[in-house]
DNA sequence: TGGTATTTGTCCGTATGTATC
DNA sequence: GGATACATACGGACAAATACC
Protein backbone atom coordinates (compact mmCIF):
# COMPACT_ATOMS: atom_id res chain seq x y z
CA UNK A 1 0.00 0.00 0.00
CA UNK A 2 1.46 3.31 -1.18
CA UNK A 3 1.55 6.02 1.56
CA UNK A 4 0.13 9.07 -0.47
CA UNK A 5 -0.36 11.79 1.99
CA UNK A 6 -3.50 13.04 0.30
CA UNK A 7 -5.43 9.88 0.52
CA UNK A 8 -4.17 9.26 4.22
CA UNK A 9 -5.89 12.83 4.87
CA UNK A 10 -8.85 11.69 2.82
CA UNK A 11 -9.20 8.35 4.86
CA UNK A 12 -8.93 10.48 8.25
CA UNK A 13 -11.36 12.60 7.13
CA UNK A 14 -13.69 10.31 5.94
CA UNK A 15 -13.49 8.10 9.17
CA UNK A 16 -14.15 10.85 11.25
CA UNK A 17 -17.32 11.92 9.42
CA UNK A 18 -18.20 8.07 9.32
CA UNK A 19 -17.57 8.22 13.10
CA UNK A 20 -19.45 11.25 13.42
CA UNK A 21 -16.59 13.11 14.92
CA UNK A 22 -17.52 16.00 12.13
CA UNK A 23 -21.25 15.50 11.42
CA UNK A 24 -23.90 16.32 9.03
CA UNK A 25 -24.00 20.31 8.83
CA UNK A 26 -20.88 20.84 10.54
CA UNK A 27 -17.92 22.82 9.33
CA UNK A 28 -14.54 20.94 8.98
CA UNK A 29 -11.77 22.76 10.76
CA UNK A 30 -10.44 25.28 7.78
CA UNK A 31 -7.70 24.56 5.62
CA UNK A 32 -5.07 26.11 7.36
CA UNK A 33 -6.00 24.90 10.67
CA UNK A 34 -5.77 21.41 8.52
CA UNK A 35 -2.48 22.34 7.28
CA UNK A 36 -1.35 22.57 10.48
CA UNK A 37 -2.41 19.26 12.27
CA UNK A 38 -1.36 17.06 9.35
CA UNK A 39 1.76 19.20 8.46
CA UNK A 40 1.08 19.06 5.02
CA UNK A 41 0.87 22.19 2.38
CA UNK A 42 -2.71 23.47 1.07
CA UNK A 43 -2.43 21.64 -1.88
CA UNK A 44 -2.67 18.51 -0.44
CA UNK A 45 -5.49 19.02 2.22
CA UNK A 46 -7.73 20.33 -0.82
CA UNK A 47 -6.72 17.32 -2.85
CA UNK A 48 -7.99 15.02 -0.01
CA UNK A 49 -11.37 18.11 0.59
CA UNK A 50 -12.18 17.71 -3.67
CA UNK A 51 -12.39 13.94 -2.99
CA UNK A 52 -14.35 13.89 0.03
CA UNK A 53 -16.79 16.43 -2.28
CA UNK A 54 -17.02 13.85 -5.89
CA UNK A 55 -18.14 11.10 -2.65
CA UNK A 56 -21.30 13.46 -1.80
CA UNK A 57 -19.17 13.92 2.00
CA UNK A 58 -18.49 17.43 1.96
CA UNK A 59 -19.58 20.96 -0.04
CA UNK A 60 -17.05 23.70 -0.14
CA UNK A 61 -18.66 27.38 0.72
CA UNK A 62 -16.81 29.97 -0.15
CA UNK A 63 -15.80 31.96 2.04
CA UNK A 64 -16.93 30.11 4.47
CA UNK A 65 -15.58 26.94 4.94
CA UNK A 66 -16.56 23.13 4.02
CA UNK A 67 -19.89 21.37 5.60
CA UNK A 68 -20.60 17.71 6.02
CA UNK A 69 -23.53 16.96 4.09
CA UNK A 70 -22.71 13.29 4.40
CA UNK A 71 -25.89 11.37 6.64
CA UNK A 72 -26.39 7.57 7.23
CA UNK A 73 -29.62 6.61 5.15
CA UNK A 74 -30.99 3.34 6.74
CA UNK A 75 -30.93 1.09 3.58
CA UNK A 76 -32.28 -1.70 1.76
CA UNK A 77 -30.76 -4.76 1.29
CA UNK A 78 -28.39 -3.94 -1.63
CA UNK A 79 -26.64 -1.13 -2.91
CA UNK A 80 -23.85 -0.74 -5.27
CA UNK A 81 -21.93 2.59 -6.33
CA UNK A 82 -18.70 3.03 -7.95
CA UNK A 83 -17.22 0.20 -9.69
CA UNK A 84 -17.53 -2.26 -7.18
CA UNK A 85 -17.51 -6.17 -7.31
CA UNK A 86 -20.43 -8.44 -6.59
CA UNK A 87 -18.44 -9.89 -4.15
CA UNK A 88 -17.01 -6.86 -2.42
CA UNK A 89 -20.26 -5.16 -2.15
CA UNK A 90 -21.77 -8.82 -0.80
CA UNK A 91 -19.05 -8.60 1.84
CA UNK A 92 -19.67 -4.77 2.20
CA UNK A 93 -22.87 -5.41 3.45
CA UNK A 94 -22.46 -8.76 5.20
CA UNK A 95 -24.35 -11.19 3.03
CA UNK A 96 -23.57 -14.14 1.78
CA UNK A 97 -23.07 -14.27 -1.84
CA UNK A 98 -22.78 -16.86 -4.77
CA UNK A 99 -22.24 -16.88 -8.19
CA UNK A 100 -23.66 -20.02 -10.62
CA UNK A 101 -22.14 -20.35 -14.09
CA UNK A 102 -25.05 -20.62 -15.76
CA UNK A 103 -23.42 -20.93 -19.89
CA UNK A 104 -19.85 -20.27 -20.79
CA UNK A 105 -18.24 -20.26 -24.28
CA UNK A 106 -15.87 -18.83 -26.76
CA UNK A 107 -17.07 -17.10 -29.51
CA UNK A 108 -15.65 -14.74 -32.39
CA UNK A 109 -17.48 -11.24 -32.15
CA UNK A 110 -19.95 -10.67 -35.46
CA UNK A 111 -21.99 -7.88 -36.78
CA UNK A 112 -24.74 -8.64 -34.54
CA UNK A 113 -22.20 -8.47 -30.78
CA UNK A 114 -20.07 -5.68 -32.07
CA UNK A 115 -23.49 -3.96 -32.26
CA UNK A 116 -24.79 -4.55 -28.85
CA UNK A 117 -20.58 -4.76 -27.27
CA UNK A 118 -19.02 -2.14 -29.36
CA UNK A 119 -16.05 -4.71 -29.24
CA UNK A 120 -14.67 -4.77 -33.05
CA UNK A 121 -15.58 -7.34 -35.31
CA UNK A 122 -13.43 -10.94 -34.86
CA UNK A 123 -12.19 -10.21 -31.71
CA UNK A 124 -11.88 -13.22 -29.79
CA UNK A 125 -13.95 -13.32 -26.41
CA UNK A 126 -15.27 -15.46 -23.73
CA UNK A 127 -19.08 -15.43 -22.97
CA UNK A 128 -20.74 -16.16 -20.36
CA UNK A 129 -24.10 -15.93 -18.52
CA UNK A 130 -24.06 -15.99 -14.49
CA UNK A 131 -26.74 -15.97 -11.91
CA UNK A 132 -25.62 -14.22 -8.77
CA UNK A 133 -27.06 -15.01 -5.26
CA UNK A 134 -27.63 -13.11 -2.08
CA UNK A 135 -28.38 -14.93 0.74
CA UNK A 136 -29.37 -18.18 -1.66
CA UNK A 137 -32.21 -15.27 -3.75
CA UNK A 138 -31.37 -15.29 -6.70
CA UNK A 139 -30.96 -11.58 -7.83
CA UNK A 140 -29.25 -10.89 -10.73
CA UNK A 141 -28.53 -12.09 -14.12
CA UNK A 142 -24.96 -11.35 -15.62
CA UNK A 143 -23.80 -11.54 -19.47
CA UNK A 144 -20.38 -11.07 -19.49
CA UNK A 145 -18.15 -10.84 -22.67
CA UNK A 146 -14.36 -11.08 -22.06
CA UNK A 147 -11.72 -10.32 -24.74
CA UNK A 148 -9.95 -13.25 -24.17
CA UNK A 149 -6.24 -11.45 -24.89
CA UNK A 150 -6.75 -9.89 -21.81
CA UNK A 151 -8.62 -11.86 -19.62
CA UNK A 152 -6.60 -14.50 -20.42
CA UNK A 153 -7.11 -18.40 -19.88
CA UNK A 154 -10.98 -17.57 -18.00
CA UNK A 155 -12.23 -20.84 -16.29
CA UNK A 156 -15.71 -21.83 -15.22
CA UNK A 157 -14.06 -21.87 -11.88
CA UNK A 158 -12.94 -18.82 -11.63
CA UNK A 159 -16.13 -17.32 -12.85
CA UNK A 160 -17.63 -18.49 -10.40
CA UNK A 161 -15.66 -16.65 -7.28
CA UNK A 162 -14.64 -13.56 -8.63
CA UNK A 163 -13.21 -12.27 -12.63
CA UNK A 164 -11.80 -8.95 -11.20
CA UNK A 165 -10.13 -10.37 -8.31
CA UNK A 166 -8.80 -12.89 -10.62
CA UNK A 167 -8.08 -10.12 -13.11
CA UNK A 168 -6.28 -8.20 -10.54
CA UNK A 169 -4.17 -10.61 -8.46
CA UNK A 170 -2.91 -13.25 -11.04
CA UNK A 171 -2.73 -10.97 -14.52
CA UNK A 172 -2.08 -7.88 -13.01
CA UNK A 173 -4.68 -6.26 -15.07
CA UNK A 174 -5.64 -2.83 -13.14
CA UNK A 175 -9.61 -2.07 -14.52
CA UNK A 176 -9.85 1.46 -13.79
CA UNK A 177 -12.81 3.14 -15.59
CA UNK A 178 -16.18 1.77 -16.01
CA UNK A 179 -18.92 3.74 -18.40
CA UNK A 180 -22.10 2.45 -17.20
CA UNK A 181 -25.71 2.51 -18.41
CA UNK A 182 -29.30 2.10 -16.99
CA UNK A 183 -32.41 0.94 -18.29
CA UNK A 184 -35.29 -1.02 -17.69
CA UNK A 185 -36.90 -3.48 -19.98
CA UNK A 186 -39.04 -6.65 -20.02
CA UNK A 187 -38.49 -9.57 -18.87
CA UNK A 188 -37.09 -12.73 -21.00
CA UNK A 189 -37.17 -16.43 -20.68
CA UNK A 190 -34.20 -16.30 -18.34
CA UNK A 191 -34.95 -13.85 -16.11
CA UNK A 192 -38.31 -15.92 -15.89
CA UNK A 193 -36.37 -19.44 -15.07
CA UNK A 194 -33.61 -18.14 -12.91
CA UNK A 195 -34.77 -15.01 -11.09
CA UNK A 196 -37.70 -14.04 -8.48
CA UNK A 197 -39.38 -11.75 -9.87
CA UNK A 198 -42.96 -12.32 -8.01
CA UNK A 199 -45.83 -10.47 -10.40
CA UNK A 200 -42.72 -7.51 -11.69
CA UNK A 201 -42.94 -7.72 -15.88
CA UNK A 202 -39.49 -5.98 -15.92
CA UNK A 203 -35.81 -5.30 -14.39
CA UNK A 204 -33.67 -3.25 -14.24
CA UNK A 205 -30.46 -3.47 -16.34
CA UNK A 206 -27.08 -1.88 -15.72
CA UNK A 207 -25.02 -2.03 -18.43
CA UNK A 208 -20.90 -1.82 -18.17
CA UNK A 209 -18.36 -0.75 -20.66
CA UNK A 210 -14.99 -1.40 -18.60
CA UNK A 211 -11.53 -0.05 -19.57
CA UNK A 212 -7.99 -1.70 -18.06
CA UNK A 213 -5.04 1.02 -17.23
CA UNK A 214 -3.69 0.82 -21.01
CA UNK A 215 -7.43 2.41 -22.06
CA UNK A 216 -8.67 -0.62 -23.99
CA UNK A 217 -12.08 -2.10 -23.33
CA UNK A 218 -12.02 -5.43 -21.96
CA UNK A 219 -15.45 -6.01 -20.79
CA UNK A 220 -19.24 -5.64 -21.73
CA UNK A 221 -21.28 -6.99 -19.44
CA UNK A 222 -25.06 -6.60 -18.96
CA UNK A 223 -26.61 -7.14 -15.69
CA UNK A 224 -30.47 -8.10 -15.03
CA UNK A 225 -31.50 -7.26 -11.43
CA UNK A 226 -34.89 -8.42 -9.91
CA UNK A 227 -36.88 -4.86 -9.28
CA UNK A 228 -37.01 -5.13 -6.03
CA UNK A 229 -33.49 -5.47 -4.91
CA UNK A 230 -31.75 -3.03 -6.91
CA UNK A 231 -30.70 0.19 -6.06
CA UNK A 232 -28.34 2.13 -7.24
CA UNK A 233 -26.83 5.91 -5.95
CA UNK A 234 -24.80 8.51 -7.19
CA UNK A 235 -23.78 11.96 -6.36
CA UNK A 236 -23.19 14.97 -8.90
CA UNK A 237 -22.15 18.34 -8.35
CA UNK A 238 -23.84 21.12 -10.61
CA UNK A 239 -21.10 23.12 -12.46
CA UNK A 240 -21.87 26.94 -13.09
CA UNK B 1 -19.58 34.53 -17.05
CA UNK B 2 -16.03 33.93 -14.58
CA UNK B 3 -12.83 33.57 -17.36
CA UNK B 4 -11.51 30.67 -15.76
CA UNK B 5 -8.14 29.24 -17.03
CA UNK B 6 -8.55 25.54 -16.40
CA UNK B 7 -12.47 25.56 -17.59
CA UNK B 8 -10.99 27.03 -20.88
CA UNK B 9 -8.67 24.17 -21.41
CA UNK B 10 -11.12 21.72 -20.19
CA UNK B 11 -13.74 22.87 -22.80
CA UNK B 12 -11.39 23.45 -25.54
CA UNK B 13 -9.86 19.66 -25.07
CA UNK B 14 -13.83 18.62 -24.86
CA UNK B 15 -14.66 20.29 -27.75
CA UNK B 16 -11.95 18.49 -30.16
CA UNK B 17 -12.44 15.25 -28.71
CA UNK B 18 -15.82 15.69 -29.36
CA UNK B 19 -15.45 17.01 -33.06
CA UNK B 20 -12.90 14.01 -33.48
CA UNK B 21 -9.36 15.80 -33.54
CA UNK B 22 -8.48 13.99 -30.94
CA UNK B 23 -10.41 10.06 -31.67
CA UNK B 24 -10.49 7.43 -29.46
CA UNK B 25 -7.64 5.71 -28.37
CA UNK B 26 -5.51 8.33 -29.18
CA UNK B 27 -3.13 10.34 -27.06
CA UNK B 28 -3.72 13.64 -26.11
CA UNK B 29 -0.64 15.77 -26.42
CA UNK B 30 1.77 15.49 -23.23
CA UNK B 31 1.42 18.08 -20.50
CA UNK B 32 4.36 19.79 -20.81
CA UNK B 33 3.30 20.04 -24.80
CA UNK B 34 -0.24 21.67 -23.66
CA UNK B 35 1.75 23.87 -20.92
CA UNK B 36 3.05 25.46 -24.03
CA UNK B 37 0.35 25.52 -26.14
CA UNK B 38 -1.92 26.91 -23.91
CA UNK B 39 0.62 29.37 -21.94
CA UNK B 40 -0.22 28.11 -18.39
CA UNK B 41 1.25 25.87 -15.45
CA UNK B 42 1.39 22.50 -14.84
CA UNK B 43 -0.86 22.35 -12.46
CA UNK B 44 -3.38 24.28 -14.57
CA UNK B 45 -3.29 21.47 -17.38
CA UNK B 46 -3.42 18.85 -15.16
CA UNK B 47 -6.31 20.45 -13.31
CA UNK B 48 -8.39 20.18 -17.14
CA UNK B 49 -7.48 16.81 -17.61
CA UNK B 50 -8.55 15.46 -14.38
CA UNK B 51 -12.04 17.14 -15.06
CA UNK B 52 -12.11 15.38 -18.39
CA UNK B 53 -11.39 11.87 -16.68
CA UNK B 54 -14.02 12.01 -14.30
CA UNK B 55 -15.87 12.77 -17.07
CA UNK B 56 -14.89 9.78 -18.59
CA UNK B 57 -13.72 11.50 -21.48
CA UNK B 58 -10.00 10.43 -21.17
CA UNK B 59 -7.70 7.85 -18.97
CA UNK B 60 -4.52 8.72 -17.82
CA UNK B 61 -1.39 6.26 -18.22
CA UNK B 62 1.27 6.72 -15.66
CA UNK B 63 4.56 6.96 -18.09
CA UNK B 64 2.56 7.05 -21.36
CA UNK B 65 -0.01 10.01 -21.75
CA UNK B 66 -3.10 10.65 -21.21
CA UNK B 67 -5.91 8.25 -23.66
CA UNK B 68 -8.85 9.29 -25.25
CA UNK B 69 -11.88 6.62 -24.51
CA UNK B 70 -15.23 8.15 -25.46
CA UNK B 71 -16.88 7.31 -28.00
CA UNK B 72 -19.90 8.33 -29.28
CA UNK B 73 -22.93 5.95 -28.40
CA UNK B 74 -25.96 6.17 -30.95
CA UNK B 75 -28.29 6.74 -28.26
CA UNK B 76 -32.01 6.37 -27.09
CA UNK B 77 -34.35 9.29 -27.40
CA UNK B 78 -33.52 10.36 -23.94
CA UNK B 79 -30.83 11.12 -21.53
CA UNK B 80 -29.89 12.27 -18.40
CA UNK B 81 -26.44 12.90 -16.46
CA UNK B 82 -25.24 15.49 -14.10
CA UNK B 83 -27.43 18.12 -12.67
CA UNK B 84 -29.70 18.78 -15.50
CA UNK B 85 -33.16 20.23 -15.85
CA UNK B 86 -35.78 18.85 -17.86
CA UNK B 87 -35.67 21.75 -19.85
CA UNK B 88 -31.86 21.70 -20.32
CA UNK B 89 -31.78 18.09 -21.25
CA UNK B 90 -34.47 18.53 -23.80
CA UNK B 91 -32.95 21.21 -25.08
CA UNK B 92 -29.90 19.33 -25.54
CA UNK B 93 -31.85 16.92 -26.81
CA UNK B 94 -33.36 19.00 -29.45
CA UNK B 95 -36.93 18.16 -28.08
CA UNK B 96 -40.34 19.68 -27.46
CA UNK B 97 -40.26 19.74 -23.91
CA UNK B 98 -43.71 20.97 -21.67
CA UNK B 99 -44.05 20.22 -17.72
CA UNK B 100 -47.84 20.19 -16.56
CA UNK B 101 -48.61 21.34 -12.84
CA UNK B 102 -51.38 18.25 -11.85
CA UNK B 103 -51.12 19.14 -7.69
CA UNK B 104 -50.07 22.87 -5.97
CA UNK B 105 -50.46 22.94 -2.08
CA UNK B 106 -48.40 23.91 0.90
CA UNK B 107 -47.62 21.64 4.06
CA UNK B 108 -45.84 21.61 6.75
CA UNK B 109 -43.34 18.23 7.55
CA UNK B 110 -45.10 15.83 9.73
CA UNK B 111 -43.77 12.29 11.05
CA UNK B 112 -44.84 10.54 7.69
CA UNK B 113 -43.40 12.91 5.49
CA UNK B 114 -40.37 13.50 7.48
CA UNK B 115 -39.62 9.69 7.16
CA UNK B 116 -39.58 9.67 3.31
CA UNK B 117 -38.20 13.29 2.86
CA UNK B 118 -35.69 13.70 5.62
CA UNK B 119 -37.38 17.29 5.90
CA UNK B 120 -37.49 17.91 9.95
CA UNK B 121 -40.21 17.83 11.50
CA UNK B 122 -42.72 21.14 11.32
CA UNK B 123 -40.38 22.36 8.59
CA UNK B 124 -42.65 24.40 5.69
CA UNK B 125 -42.64 23.32 2.29
CA UNK B 126 -44.48 23.02 -1.26
CA UNK B 127 -45.84 20.21 -2.39
CA UNK B 128 -46.77 19.58 -6.03
CA UNK B 129 -47.13 17.26 -8.42
CA UNK B 130 -45.87 17.51 -12.05
CA UNK B 131 -46.40 15.96 -15.47
CA UNK B 132 -42.84 16.45 -17.96
CA UNK B 133 -43.87 16.12 -21.37
CA UNK B 134 -41.13 15.10 -24.73
CA UNK B 135 -42.29 15.58 -27.84
CA UNK B 136 -46.08 15.30 -26.21
CA UNK B 137 -45.71 12.27 -25.00
CA UNK B 138 -45.81 11.79 -20.66
CA UNK B 139 -42.63 10.44 -19.73
CA UNK B 140 -42.25 11.68 -16.35
CA UNK B 141 -44.10 12.15 -13.09
CA UNK B 142 -42.57 14.52 -10.56
CA UNK B 143 -43.39 14.27 -6.79
CA UNK B 144 -41.73 17.62 -5.39
CA UNK B 145 -41.19 18.90 -2.20
CA UNK B 146 -39.89 22.18 -1.30
CA UNK B 147 -38.34 23.97 1.57
CA UNK B 148 -40.29 27.38 1.57
CA UNK B 149 -38.15 28.92 3.57
CA UNK B 150 -35.39 28.92 0.56
CA UNK B 151 -37.57 28.15 -2.82
CA UNK B 152 -40.07 31.37 -1.76
CA UNK B 153 -43.01 32.50 -3.35
CA UNK B 154 -43.08 29.43 -5.89
CA UNK B 155 -45.74 29.75 -8.17
CA UNK B 156 -47.69 27.26 -10.94
CA UNK B 157 -46.75 29.41 -13.30
CA UNK B 158 -42.62 28.58 -12.35
CA UNK B 159 -43.47 25.64 -11.78
CA UNK B 160 -44.59 24.87 -15.74
CA UNK B 161 -41.10 26.34 -16.74
CA UNK B 162 -38.46 25.79 -14.95
CA UNK B 163 -37.58 25.74 -10.63
CA UNK B 164 -34.03 25.66 -10.96
CA UNK B 165 -33.99 28.57 -13.29
CA UNK B 166 -36.02 30.81 -11.30
CA UNK B 167 -34.10 29.71 -7.92
CA UNK B 168 -30.78 30.79 -10.09
CA UNK B 169 -31.68 33.78 -11.56
CA UNK B 170 -34.79 35.05 -8.97
CA UNK B 171 -33.53 33.97 -6.22
CA UNK B 172 -30.00 33.88 -6.70
CA UNK B 173 -29.96 30.26 -4.60
CA UNK B 174 -27.11 28.22 -6.18
CA UNK B 175 -27.87 24.61 -6.72
CA UNK B 176 -25.27 22.82 -6.27
CA UNK B 177 -25.05 18.87 -4.89
CA UNK B 178 -27.36 16.22 -5.67
CA UNK B 179 -27.97 12.78 -4.19
CA UNK B 180 -30.11 10.60 -6.08
CA UNK B 181 -31.34 6.91 -5.94
CA UNK B 182 -32.70 4.71 -8.35
CA UNK B 183 -35.07 2.05 -7.98
CA UNK B 184 -37.66 0.06 -10.04
CA UNK B 185 -41.20 0.08 -8.85
CA UNK B 186 -44.86 -0.93 -8.91
CA UNK B 187 -46.54 1.66 -10.95
CA UNK B 188 -49.26 3.30 -8.57
CA UNK B 189 -52.95 4.58 -9.70
CA UNK B 190 -51.48 8.35 -11.18
CA UNK B 191 -48.97 6.82 -13.18
CA UNK B 192 -51.55 4.70 -14.93
CA UNK B 193 -53.46 8.29 -15.23
CA UNK B 194 -51.06 10.46 -16.77
CA UNK B 195 -47.94 7.90 -17.93
CA UNK B 196 -48.44 5.79 -21.47
CA UNK B 197 -46.90 2.60 -20.01
CA UNK B 198 -48.04 0.51 -22.67
CA UNK B 199 -47.98 -2.78 -20.79
CA UNK B 200 -45.32 -2.18 -18.48
CA UNK B 201 -46.20 -3.02 -14.45
CA UNK B 202 -43.60 -0.98 -13.09
CA UNK B 203 -41.44 2.67 -13.51
CA UNK B 204 -38.00 3.75 -12.84
CA UNK B 205 -38.10 5.96 -9.77
CA UNK B 206 -35.01 8.56 -9.63
CA UNK B 207 -35.10 9.92 -5.96
CA UNK B 208 -33.38 13.19 -5.46
CA UNK B 209 -32.27 15.34 -2.32
CA UNK B 210 -31.03 18.50 -3.56
CA UNK B 211 -28.85 21.05 -1.49
CA UNK B 212 -27.89 24.86 -2.08
CA UNK B 213 -24.29 26.08 -1.28
CA UNK B 214 -25.06 26.77 2.03
CA UNK B 215 -25.38 22.92 2.60
CA UNK B 216 -28.89 22.93 3.00
CA UNK B 217 -31.09 20.26 1.80
CA UNK B 218 -33.64 22.16 0.27
CA UNK B 219 -35.30 19.66 -2.01
CA UNK B 220 -37.04 16.49 -1.88
CA UNK B 221 -37.92 14.75 -5.24
CA UNK B 222 -39.06 11.63 -6.61
CA UNK B 223 -39.28 11.16 -10.69
CA UNK B 224 -41.12 8.21 -11.73
CA UNK B 225 -40.56 7.50 -15.48
CA UNK B 226 -41.46 5.06 -18.04
CA UNK B 227 -39.71 2.72 -18.08
CA UNK B 228 -38.89 2.86 -22.14
CA UNK B 229 -37.45 6.33 -22.16
CA UNK B 230 -35.52 5.89 -19.31
CA UNK B 231 -31.83 5.81 -19.63
CA UNK B 232 -29.08 7.14 -17.21
CA UNK B 233 -25.41 7.05 -17.16
CA UNK B 234 -22.81 7.17 -15.14
CA UNK B 235 -18.86 6.95 -15.09
CA UNK B 236 -16.29 5.61 -12.08
CA UNK B 237 -12.94 5.45 -11.34
CA UNK B 238 -11.75 2.48 -9.43
CA UNK B 239 -9.56 3.22 -6.70
CA UNK B 240 -6.88 1.46 -5.37
C1' DT C 1 20.63 -5.48 -20.86
C1' DG C 2 21.10 -0.91 -19.53
C1' DG C 3 20.97 4.03 -19.64
C1' DT C 4 18.48 8.18 -20.91
C1' DA C 5 14.62 10.85 -22.16
C1' DT C 6 9.74 11.35 -21.80
C1' DT C 7 5.49 11.42 -19.32
C1' DT C 8 2.50 11.28 -15.57
C1' DG C 9 2.06 11.44 -10.15
C1' DT C 10 2.88 13.65 -5.72
C1' DC C 11 4.05 17.50 -2.97
C1' DC C 12 5.61 21.99 -1.64
C1' DG C 13 5.63 27.18 -1.25
C1' DT C 14 3.90 31.47 -2.77
C1' DA C 15 0.98 35.04 -4.71
C1' DT C 16 -3.40 36.89 -5.87
C1' DG C 17 -8.46 36.95 -6.22
C1' DT C 18 -13.05 36.67 -4.23
C1' DA C 19 -16.66 35.71 -0.90
C1' DT C 20 -18.09 35.78 3.85
C1' DC C 21 -18.06 37.25 8.59
C1' DG D 1 -12.28 48.06 6.52
C1' DG D 2 -10.00 44.07 8.32
C1' DA D 3 -9.72 39.18 9.24
C1' DT D 4 -10.85 34.70 7.72
C1' DA D 5 -11.71 31.13 4.33
C1' DC D 6 -11.94 29.07 -0.05
C1' DA D 7 -10.48 29.47 -5.38
C1' DT D 8 -7.25 30.03 -8.99
C1' DA D 9 -2.72 30.02 -10.78
C1' DC D 10 2.30 29.77 -11.05
C1' DG D 11 6.73 27.52 -10.67
C1' DG D 12 9.74 24.11 -8.98
C1' DA D 13 11.42 19.55 -7.13
C1' DC D 14 11.47 14.78 -7.03
C1' DA D 15 9.37 10.05 -7.72
C1' DA D 16 7.61 6.38 -10.59
C1' DA D 17 6.31 4.22 -14.85
C1' DT D 18 7.11 3.84 -19.58
C1' DA D 19 9.38 4.33 -24.13
C1' DC D 20 13.35 4.31 -26.89
C1' DC D 21 17.85 3.67 -28.35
Amino acid sequence: MAKIKYLEIYNDLKNKIDSKVYTFQQLLPSENTLVKHYDCSRNTVRRAIANLVSDGYVQTIHGQGVRVIYQELKQKEYLFGGIETFKESSIRNKNKYRTEVVFFTELTVDEEIEQLTSFPISTEIYYLQRVRYLDEKPLIIDYNYFRKDIVKDLTKEIAEDSIYEYMENELKENIITTKRMMTVEKINELDQTYLNLQDYNCVAIVTNFTFNADGVMFEFTQSRHTPDSFVFFEQAQRIK
